[in-house]
Order: C-alpha cells, then sequence, then structure tokens
RNA sequence: GGCUAGGUGGCAGAGUGGUCAUGCAGCGGCCUGCAAAGCCGUCUACGCCGGUUCGAUUCCGACCCUAGCCU
C-alpha cells in the first residue's frame, strides 16, 4: 500500500445522495428504517460505533432481522480488536453509493458521526493512513517529555499546523508529526488539496435534533437505562472475555461501553458507571449540535414533529426523479 | 432546654481580611484516517441580621437550620 493514500475519485451519477443526520438517541434510524421499507431508498450507517461487530446493545445497533429485510450499510464491518478510521469510512461509503446507485436506488446515509459526514461531504486530504508503529513511538515519547515538548516540535517543522492545534491536543499533535515524519511534508500543506468526493452529486441534507435540549436529555438518559436493562453489561462482560480487547481500544472507548469496562475494572459501582454513561451521551451530543450548528444547513427537524413531513418531502424527491 | 461540630455556586469539596480554589455536571466552541475520540473556553457561592474595619465569605454577637452528644 502507498504511503499517499489514493484521493479518491469523485462519484459521477444524476441520483442525488440524501443524509439524514442529528445527534444521538433522536429516532434518526426509526425514521429512515420506516422509510427504507417503502421507498427506493437504502440506508447507509454514518456511525463510529455501529462499524463494530459485537457492539449491539450499547450503540442501539437495528437488529439483524431488521437488517435483513431493510438493507443496511456500513454496520459490522469491522473487528472491535481494530481501529476503523474516517478515511476507510469515505472509500467503503464512496462504494456503497456508487452501488445503490447503479441499482437506481437513492443513498439515505443516516448517523451523527460527524467527521465520517464530513470526510464525504467535505472531502478528505490525501494523506497517509495511521501507522501503529509511528503512534506507539510518539506515545512513549509523549509519556516521558509530555504533548506540550511535541507539540513544540510540531511547531519547528509545520508551524501553521501547530498554531491551529492546542499543546495538549495529543490526538492531533500526534497526527500531524505522523504525516510530516511518513510523507516529509507538513499536514497543513497537504490537507490543501482536500477535495469531496461528491463534487457533483446533488445532496439533500436533513438534520433531526430536538428543539429543548431538556427533551433531548431526558430521552438519552432513558435510553441508557433501557440498554441497561436490556443487558448491556453482559454485552461488556461478554467483549472482555474475548481477551483480545483493552479499555484503549476505540470501540471500547465509545460511549457507555468506557464507562462499563471501567466499572468492571473496579474503578466504580454501578450506578457511578451508569451516572457517567448519561453524562457522556450528552457531552457528545451536545458536539454533534455544536458540529450540526456550524454546517448552517437549513432544514431543522424536531422528532416531536413526526416524520410525516420529512416522508412527504422525501417521496417529493423521489417522484421528481422518477423512482 | 444544654453542649459540640458545621452551614460555601446544581452537586462534591478547599480556603482567605482586600487577588483565582479545585473536581464533576451544565453551557459555548474547535475538529482532515482513534471522532461515541481528543482538546479549548465558561456562568451561578459563601444561611440570616447586626457589629468591628478603609474593606468582610473570612473577625465578633444574636438568630435560623443541620448532625451528633447530654438532660
Amino acid at each position: 500500500m502507498g504511503v499517499i493514500a489514493q484521493a479518491t475519485a469523485p462519484l459521477r451519477s444524476e441520483l442525488p445522495v440524501f443524509v439524514l443526520t442529528g445527534p444521538t438517541g433522536v429516532g434518526k434510524s426509526d425514521w429512515a428504517i420506516r422509510l427504507a421499507g417503502e421507498a427506493a431508498v437504502e440506508i447507509v450507517s454514518v456511525d463510529s460505533a455501529l462499524v463494530y461487530r459485537g457492539l449491539d446493545i450499547g450503540s442501539a445497533k437495528p437488529p439483524r432481522a431488521l437488517r435483513e429485510r431493510i438493507p443496511h450499510h456500513l454496520i459490522d464491518i469491522c473487528e472491535p480488536s481494530a481501529s476503523y478510521s474516517a478515511g476507510q469510512f469515505a472509500t467503503d461509503a464512496i462504494a456503497c453509493i456508487a452501488q445503490i446507485h447503479a441499482r437506481r436506488r437513492v443513498p439515505l446515509l443516516v448517523g451523527g458521526t460527524m467527521l465520517y459526514l464530513r470526510a464525504l461531504v467535505h472531502g478528505l486530504a490525501p494523506l497517509p493512513q495511521a501507522s501503529p508503529e509511528l503512534r506507539a513511538q510518539l506515545d512513549e515519547r509523549a509519556a516521558r517529555e509530555g504533548w506540550p515538548a511535541l507539540h513544540a516540535e510540531l511547531l519547528r517543522v509545520d508551524p501553521q499546523a501547530a498554531t491551529r492545534i492546542g499543546q495538549n491536543d495529543s490526538q492531533r499533535i500526534q497526527r500531524a508529526l505522523e504525516v510530516y515524519y511518513t510523507t516529509g511534508r507538513p499536514i497543513s500543506e497537504l490537507q490543501r488539496a482536500t477535495v469531496s468526493p461528491l463534487a457533483g452529486l446533488r445532496l439533500k441534507y436533513w438534520v433531526l435534533a430536538p428543539t429543548d435540549r431538556n427533551v433531548l436529555h431526558e430521552r438519552l438518559s432513558g435510553r441508557f437505562r433501557a440498554m441497561m436493562a436490556a443487558g448491556f453489561l453482559d454485552e461488556v462482560k461478554g467483549l472482555r472475555q474475548r481477551g483480545d480487547l483493552t479499555s484503549r481500544h476505540p470501540s471500547m472507548r465509545s460511549v457507555g461501553y468506557r464507562q462499563l469496562w471501567a466499572h468492571l475494572d473496579g474503578e466504580y459501582g454501578l450506578e457511578e458507571a451508569e451516572r457517567r454513561g448519561i453524562f457522556a451521551t450528552r457531552q457528545l451530543a451536545k458536539r454533534q449540535l455544536t458540529w450540526l450548528r456550524a454546517e448552517k444547513v437549513p432544514d431543522w427537524l424536531d422528532p416531536e414533529g413526526g416524520e410525516t413531513s420529512w416522508n412527504r418531502d422525501v417521496r417529493h424527491e423521489l417522484r421528481e426523479l422518477g423512482l
């Protein structure tokens, strides 16, 4: 595999791409599933947790039986012991979209992993993939010297990136140095070549988000408790017993899994784990909303309003296309 | 009724005669291959009344409340 990932070839089609996004727990999947059951659309999941096999209850994954009836793409495509990535997602999603278009159907991108969505909609620069060895090396240095020292190093090799990245922003400092050391060129320079793989396609975007934050918080804590009642803890116990996972795997750092894992490590009680899980869920939703506000998408729908107007909207779009 | 300890922001929890506790939660933001991640920023205090003082959350007094002990 080359050092520089292939820049994704732009898609060409007269068919559009639909996007239904929003913060976690608002019911995006339910809306999408009901629609996909009877319209010429196919669901493409945009979710960094649903990609992992074995993360079912805590990720609110649509049940397998349902997915056999209504096709979903990009779910259960990665072992939880591996690291999926935004770049991988972009590649996979583009392939999916092309296939769906070839079937004369419209892809409906559903999910709230905003970086993944962004990787598609705005594109990703042709950058090298992660290098586990280099990252391990950088982690080791950071443990000794601290991230600010590595930030200072970045400031020498890529001042432009360094000024945008915080002194303690370990992940971004690491990635910028990783890119610099594998390509010999600053990430800030390579990023200028960003092109959207969806350029030229018509994109129709809907954001599903409650107007009232309290309503969202209630839904999220209710959903977390329901997951617990549905055996979330046993699911995490099972994942631990596999023996190939640790609390540092990206899959096990996701909301809920992380807190239950820490509880099973004896860090705190089950009630505390539940409290923290709920906090983490809210914080996730908040970050998603921040991202969505910045996107300045006009069509925001409130889940309380029901899905009929959205349905009408989508069907109208499809009719115009002769689908 | 008496004695003792204590009453600090949504919660936990320090502390000081005049300058910031801190943590959690909340809120705002950043975001180019770990993103359900990582990072940055930020609001609401000193039970009540009076006194001392140039100045009191901090010192003094009364009162109210809480916990424990005693009668």
